[in-house]
DNA sequence: TAGTGGTCTAGACCACAGG
DNA sequence: CTGTGGTCTAGACCACTAC
């Protein structure tokens, strides 16, 4: 599926006017949000849509509602990002203020190790794409990207000018569409190469995420490393009480 | 507000249904639910809902629907897990089939140090409750928990036997619920107290997480730092288009 | 083209928060 | 008590998928 033109939903256009109230702190943290009876009155609506506005709000984390009580605003530095957002560290490093650049070591169509083929459900040497990449936020490098995609997806990335241009926003307009992302971190320490290509020293910490990207049908299109420089980055996550949470914990002990 | 006893739903009791028959494996991966109009037949229900349940499943991660088409089941691996159980190490560890247990090295009403008042919103040297435990999963060290409370949620964990009992399960009881929980993670070398207490190796790599609860009102209750070892745990995350994303990264370049 | 899920309407009753 | 959000009904039309 490309990313299609939708027509503007009602639910939608609440939702983003609340989202835009909230953005530009006419509504600021704290404050009581009009009831659901006065934005069914101002935007001409029944109750539906404007409770499905409520709660795409509260799955984004930025309103807490409740029985008998108005809903108010919440602090939204935890408000959560978009999907695609988080496919791309051009957008948080923008995000920050800072001017994002890439250091590509590694473009290749190449023979998949054992480990990559399982994850990727493939034969061992089936040809797959790798990528490696350096990630820089205001020429300080943040984050080394070992990346590796089969054929369906990798054959739209051989092309590509990937020092300047996004892998992931490139695949979604040639129609790879990931649906579902699954990540495991970890904490390891560097490596020479990793030192070398970060500028830490060897031993230093990183946060090391691997990455599953997986189509609809489930299906693994991607399967990558992602090393991040422990001084320079860290992740965050919130959970609030009512959303299911979506991180756990693994044991290997 | 305690656990109260709320009266059964019938969205709740659609999806309770629907998540039984995933886990049973009578609905496997892949497989298509029923339709909503058969769903609304099975149980004498309008769809509303019925769509409920459904939007209940998919923030589970549990099936994928899209219009004009079946909802599949997804792979459950990646089922999220509820608010409570991700508070717990007791929870996930017994979840791996491991057995669960606590060092506890300090309960400790002390004054707080400039970092932890300024993150619980208090001023320098109020008193607060300390708490710092090993927990084991089969008797083998896999995490450090450094715990700071305000006196409104510490007050209750001073007489607790923090061995054999869950913090957040008698705040809990008690009537101190969080509401939102927020964390950072990073990724740090062991220093000798971290090796000794995880009978690792000075230098080796930990995971930190430095947590921060919140009451409904947005009061910080609760600021701790857990630190895994990273050989034995790591921490999973899935995200599905759609899903507003809950993970974000933070530059300090 | 038939069936499906996405969106919407216009009502209704209830549980709970707050004065 | 009044007003609020949570839940539910019984319809409707539409966009899309799969055939």
């Amino acid at each position: 599926m490309t990313t299609t033109v939708r027509p503007p939903q009602q639910y939608e256009a609440i939702a983003a006017h609340l989202r835009e109230a909230i953005r530009t702190k006419e509504l600021a943290a704290g404050d009581m949000l009009p009831s659901e009876a006065e934005l069914c009155d101002r935007f001409k609506s029944s109750r539906g849509p404007v409770r499905q506005a409520m709660a795409t709000l509260r799955s984004e984390g930025l309103i807490s509602s409740g029985r008998g009580r108005r809903s108010i605003v919440l602090d939204s530095s935890y408000a959560t990002e978009t999907f695609e957002s988080i496919l791309s560290a051009t957008a948080w490093i923008e995000s920050h203020g800072m001017k994002p650049s890439s250091g590509t070591q590694l473009v290749a169509r190449q023979p998949a190790s054992a480990e990559i083929a399982s994850e990727l459900g493939l034969n061992e040497n089936a040809t797959i794409v790798a990528v490696e990449r350096v990630r820089l936020a205001d020429d300080v490098p943040v984050l080394v990207e070992r990346m590796n995609f089969r054929m369906e997806a990798g054959r739209h990335v051989l092309g590509l000018d990937t020092d300047t241009e996004s892998i992931h926003a490139h695949l979604s307009e040639v129609g790879v569409d990931f649906n579902n992302i699954s990540r495991t971190i970890s904490a390891i320490v560097a490596d020479e190469e990793d030192a070398r290509l970060l500028k830490i020293n060897v031993g230093d910490p990183l946060i090391q995420v691997t990455i599953k990207g997986r189509t609809q049908a489930s299906v693994p299109l991607e399967f990558s490393d992602f090393r991040y420089a422990a001084g320079r980055v860290s992740l965050g996550l919130n959970n609030m009480r009512g959303n299911p949470s979506p991180l756990w914990v693994e044991a290997h002990v």
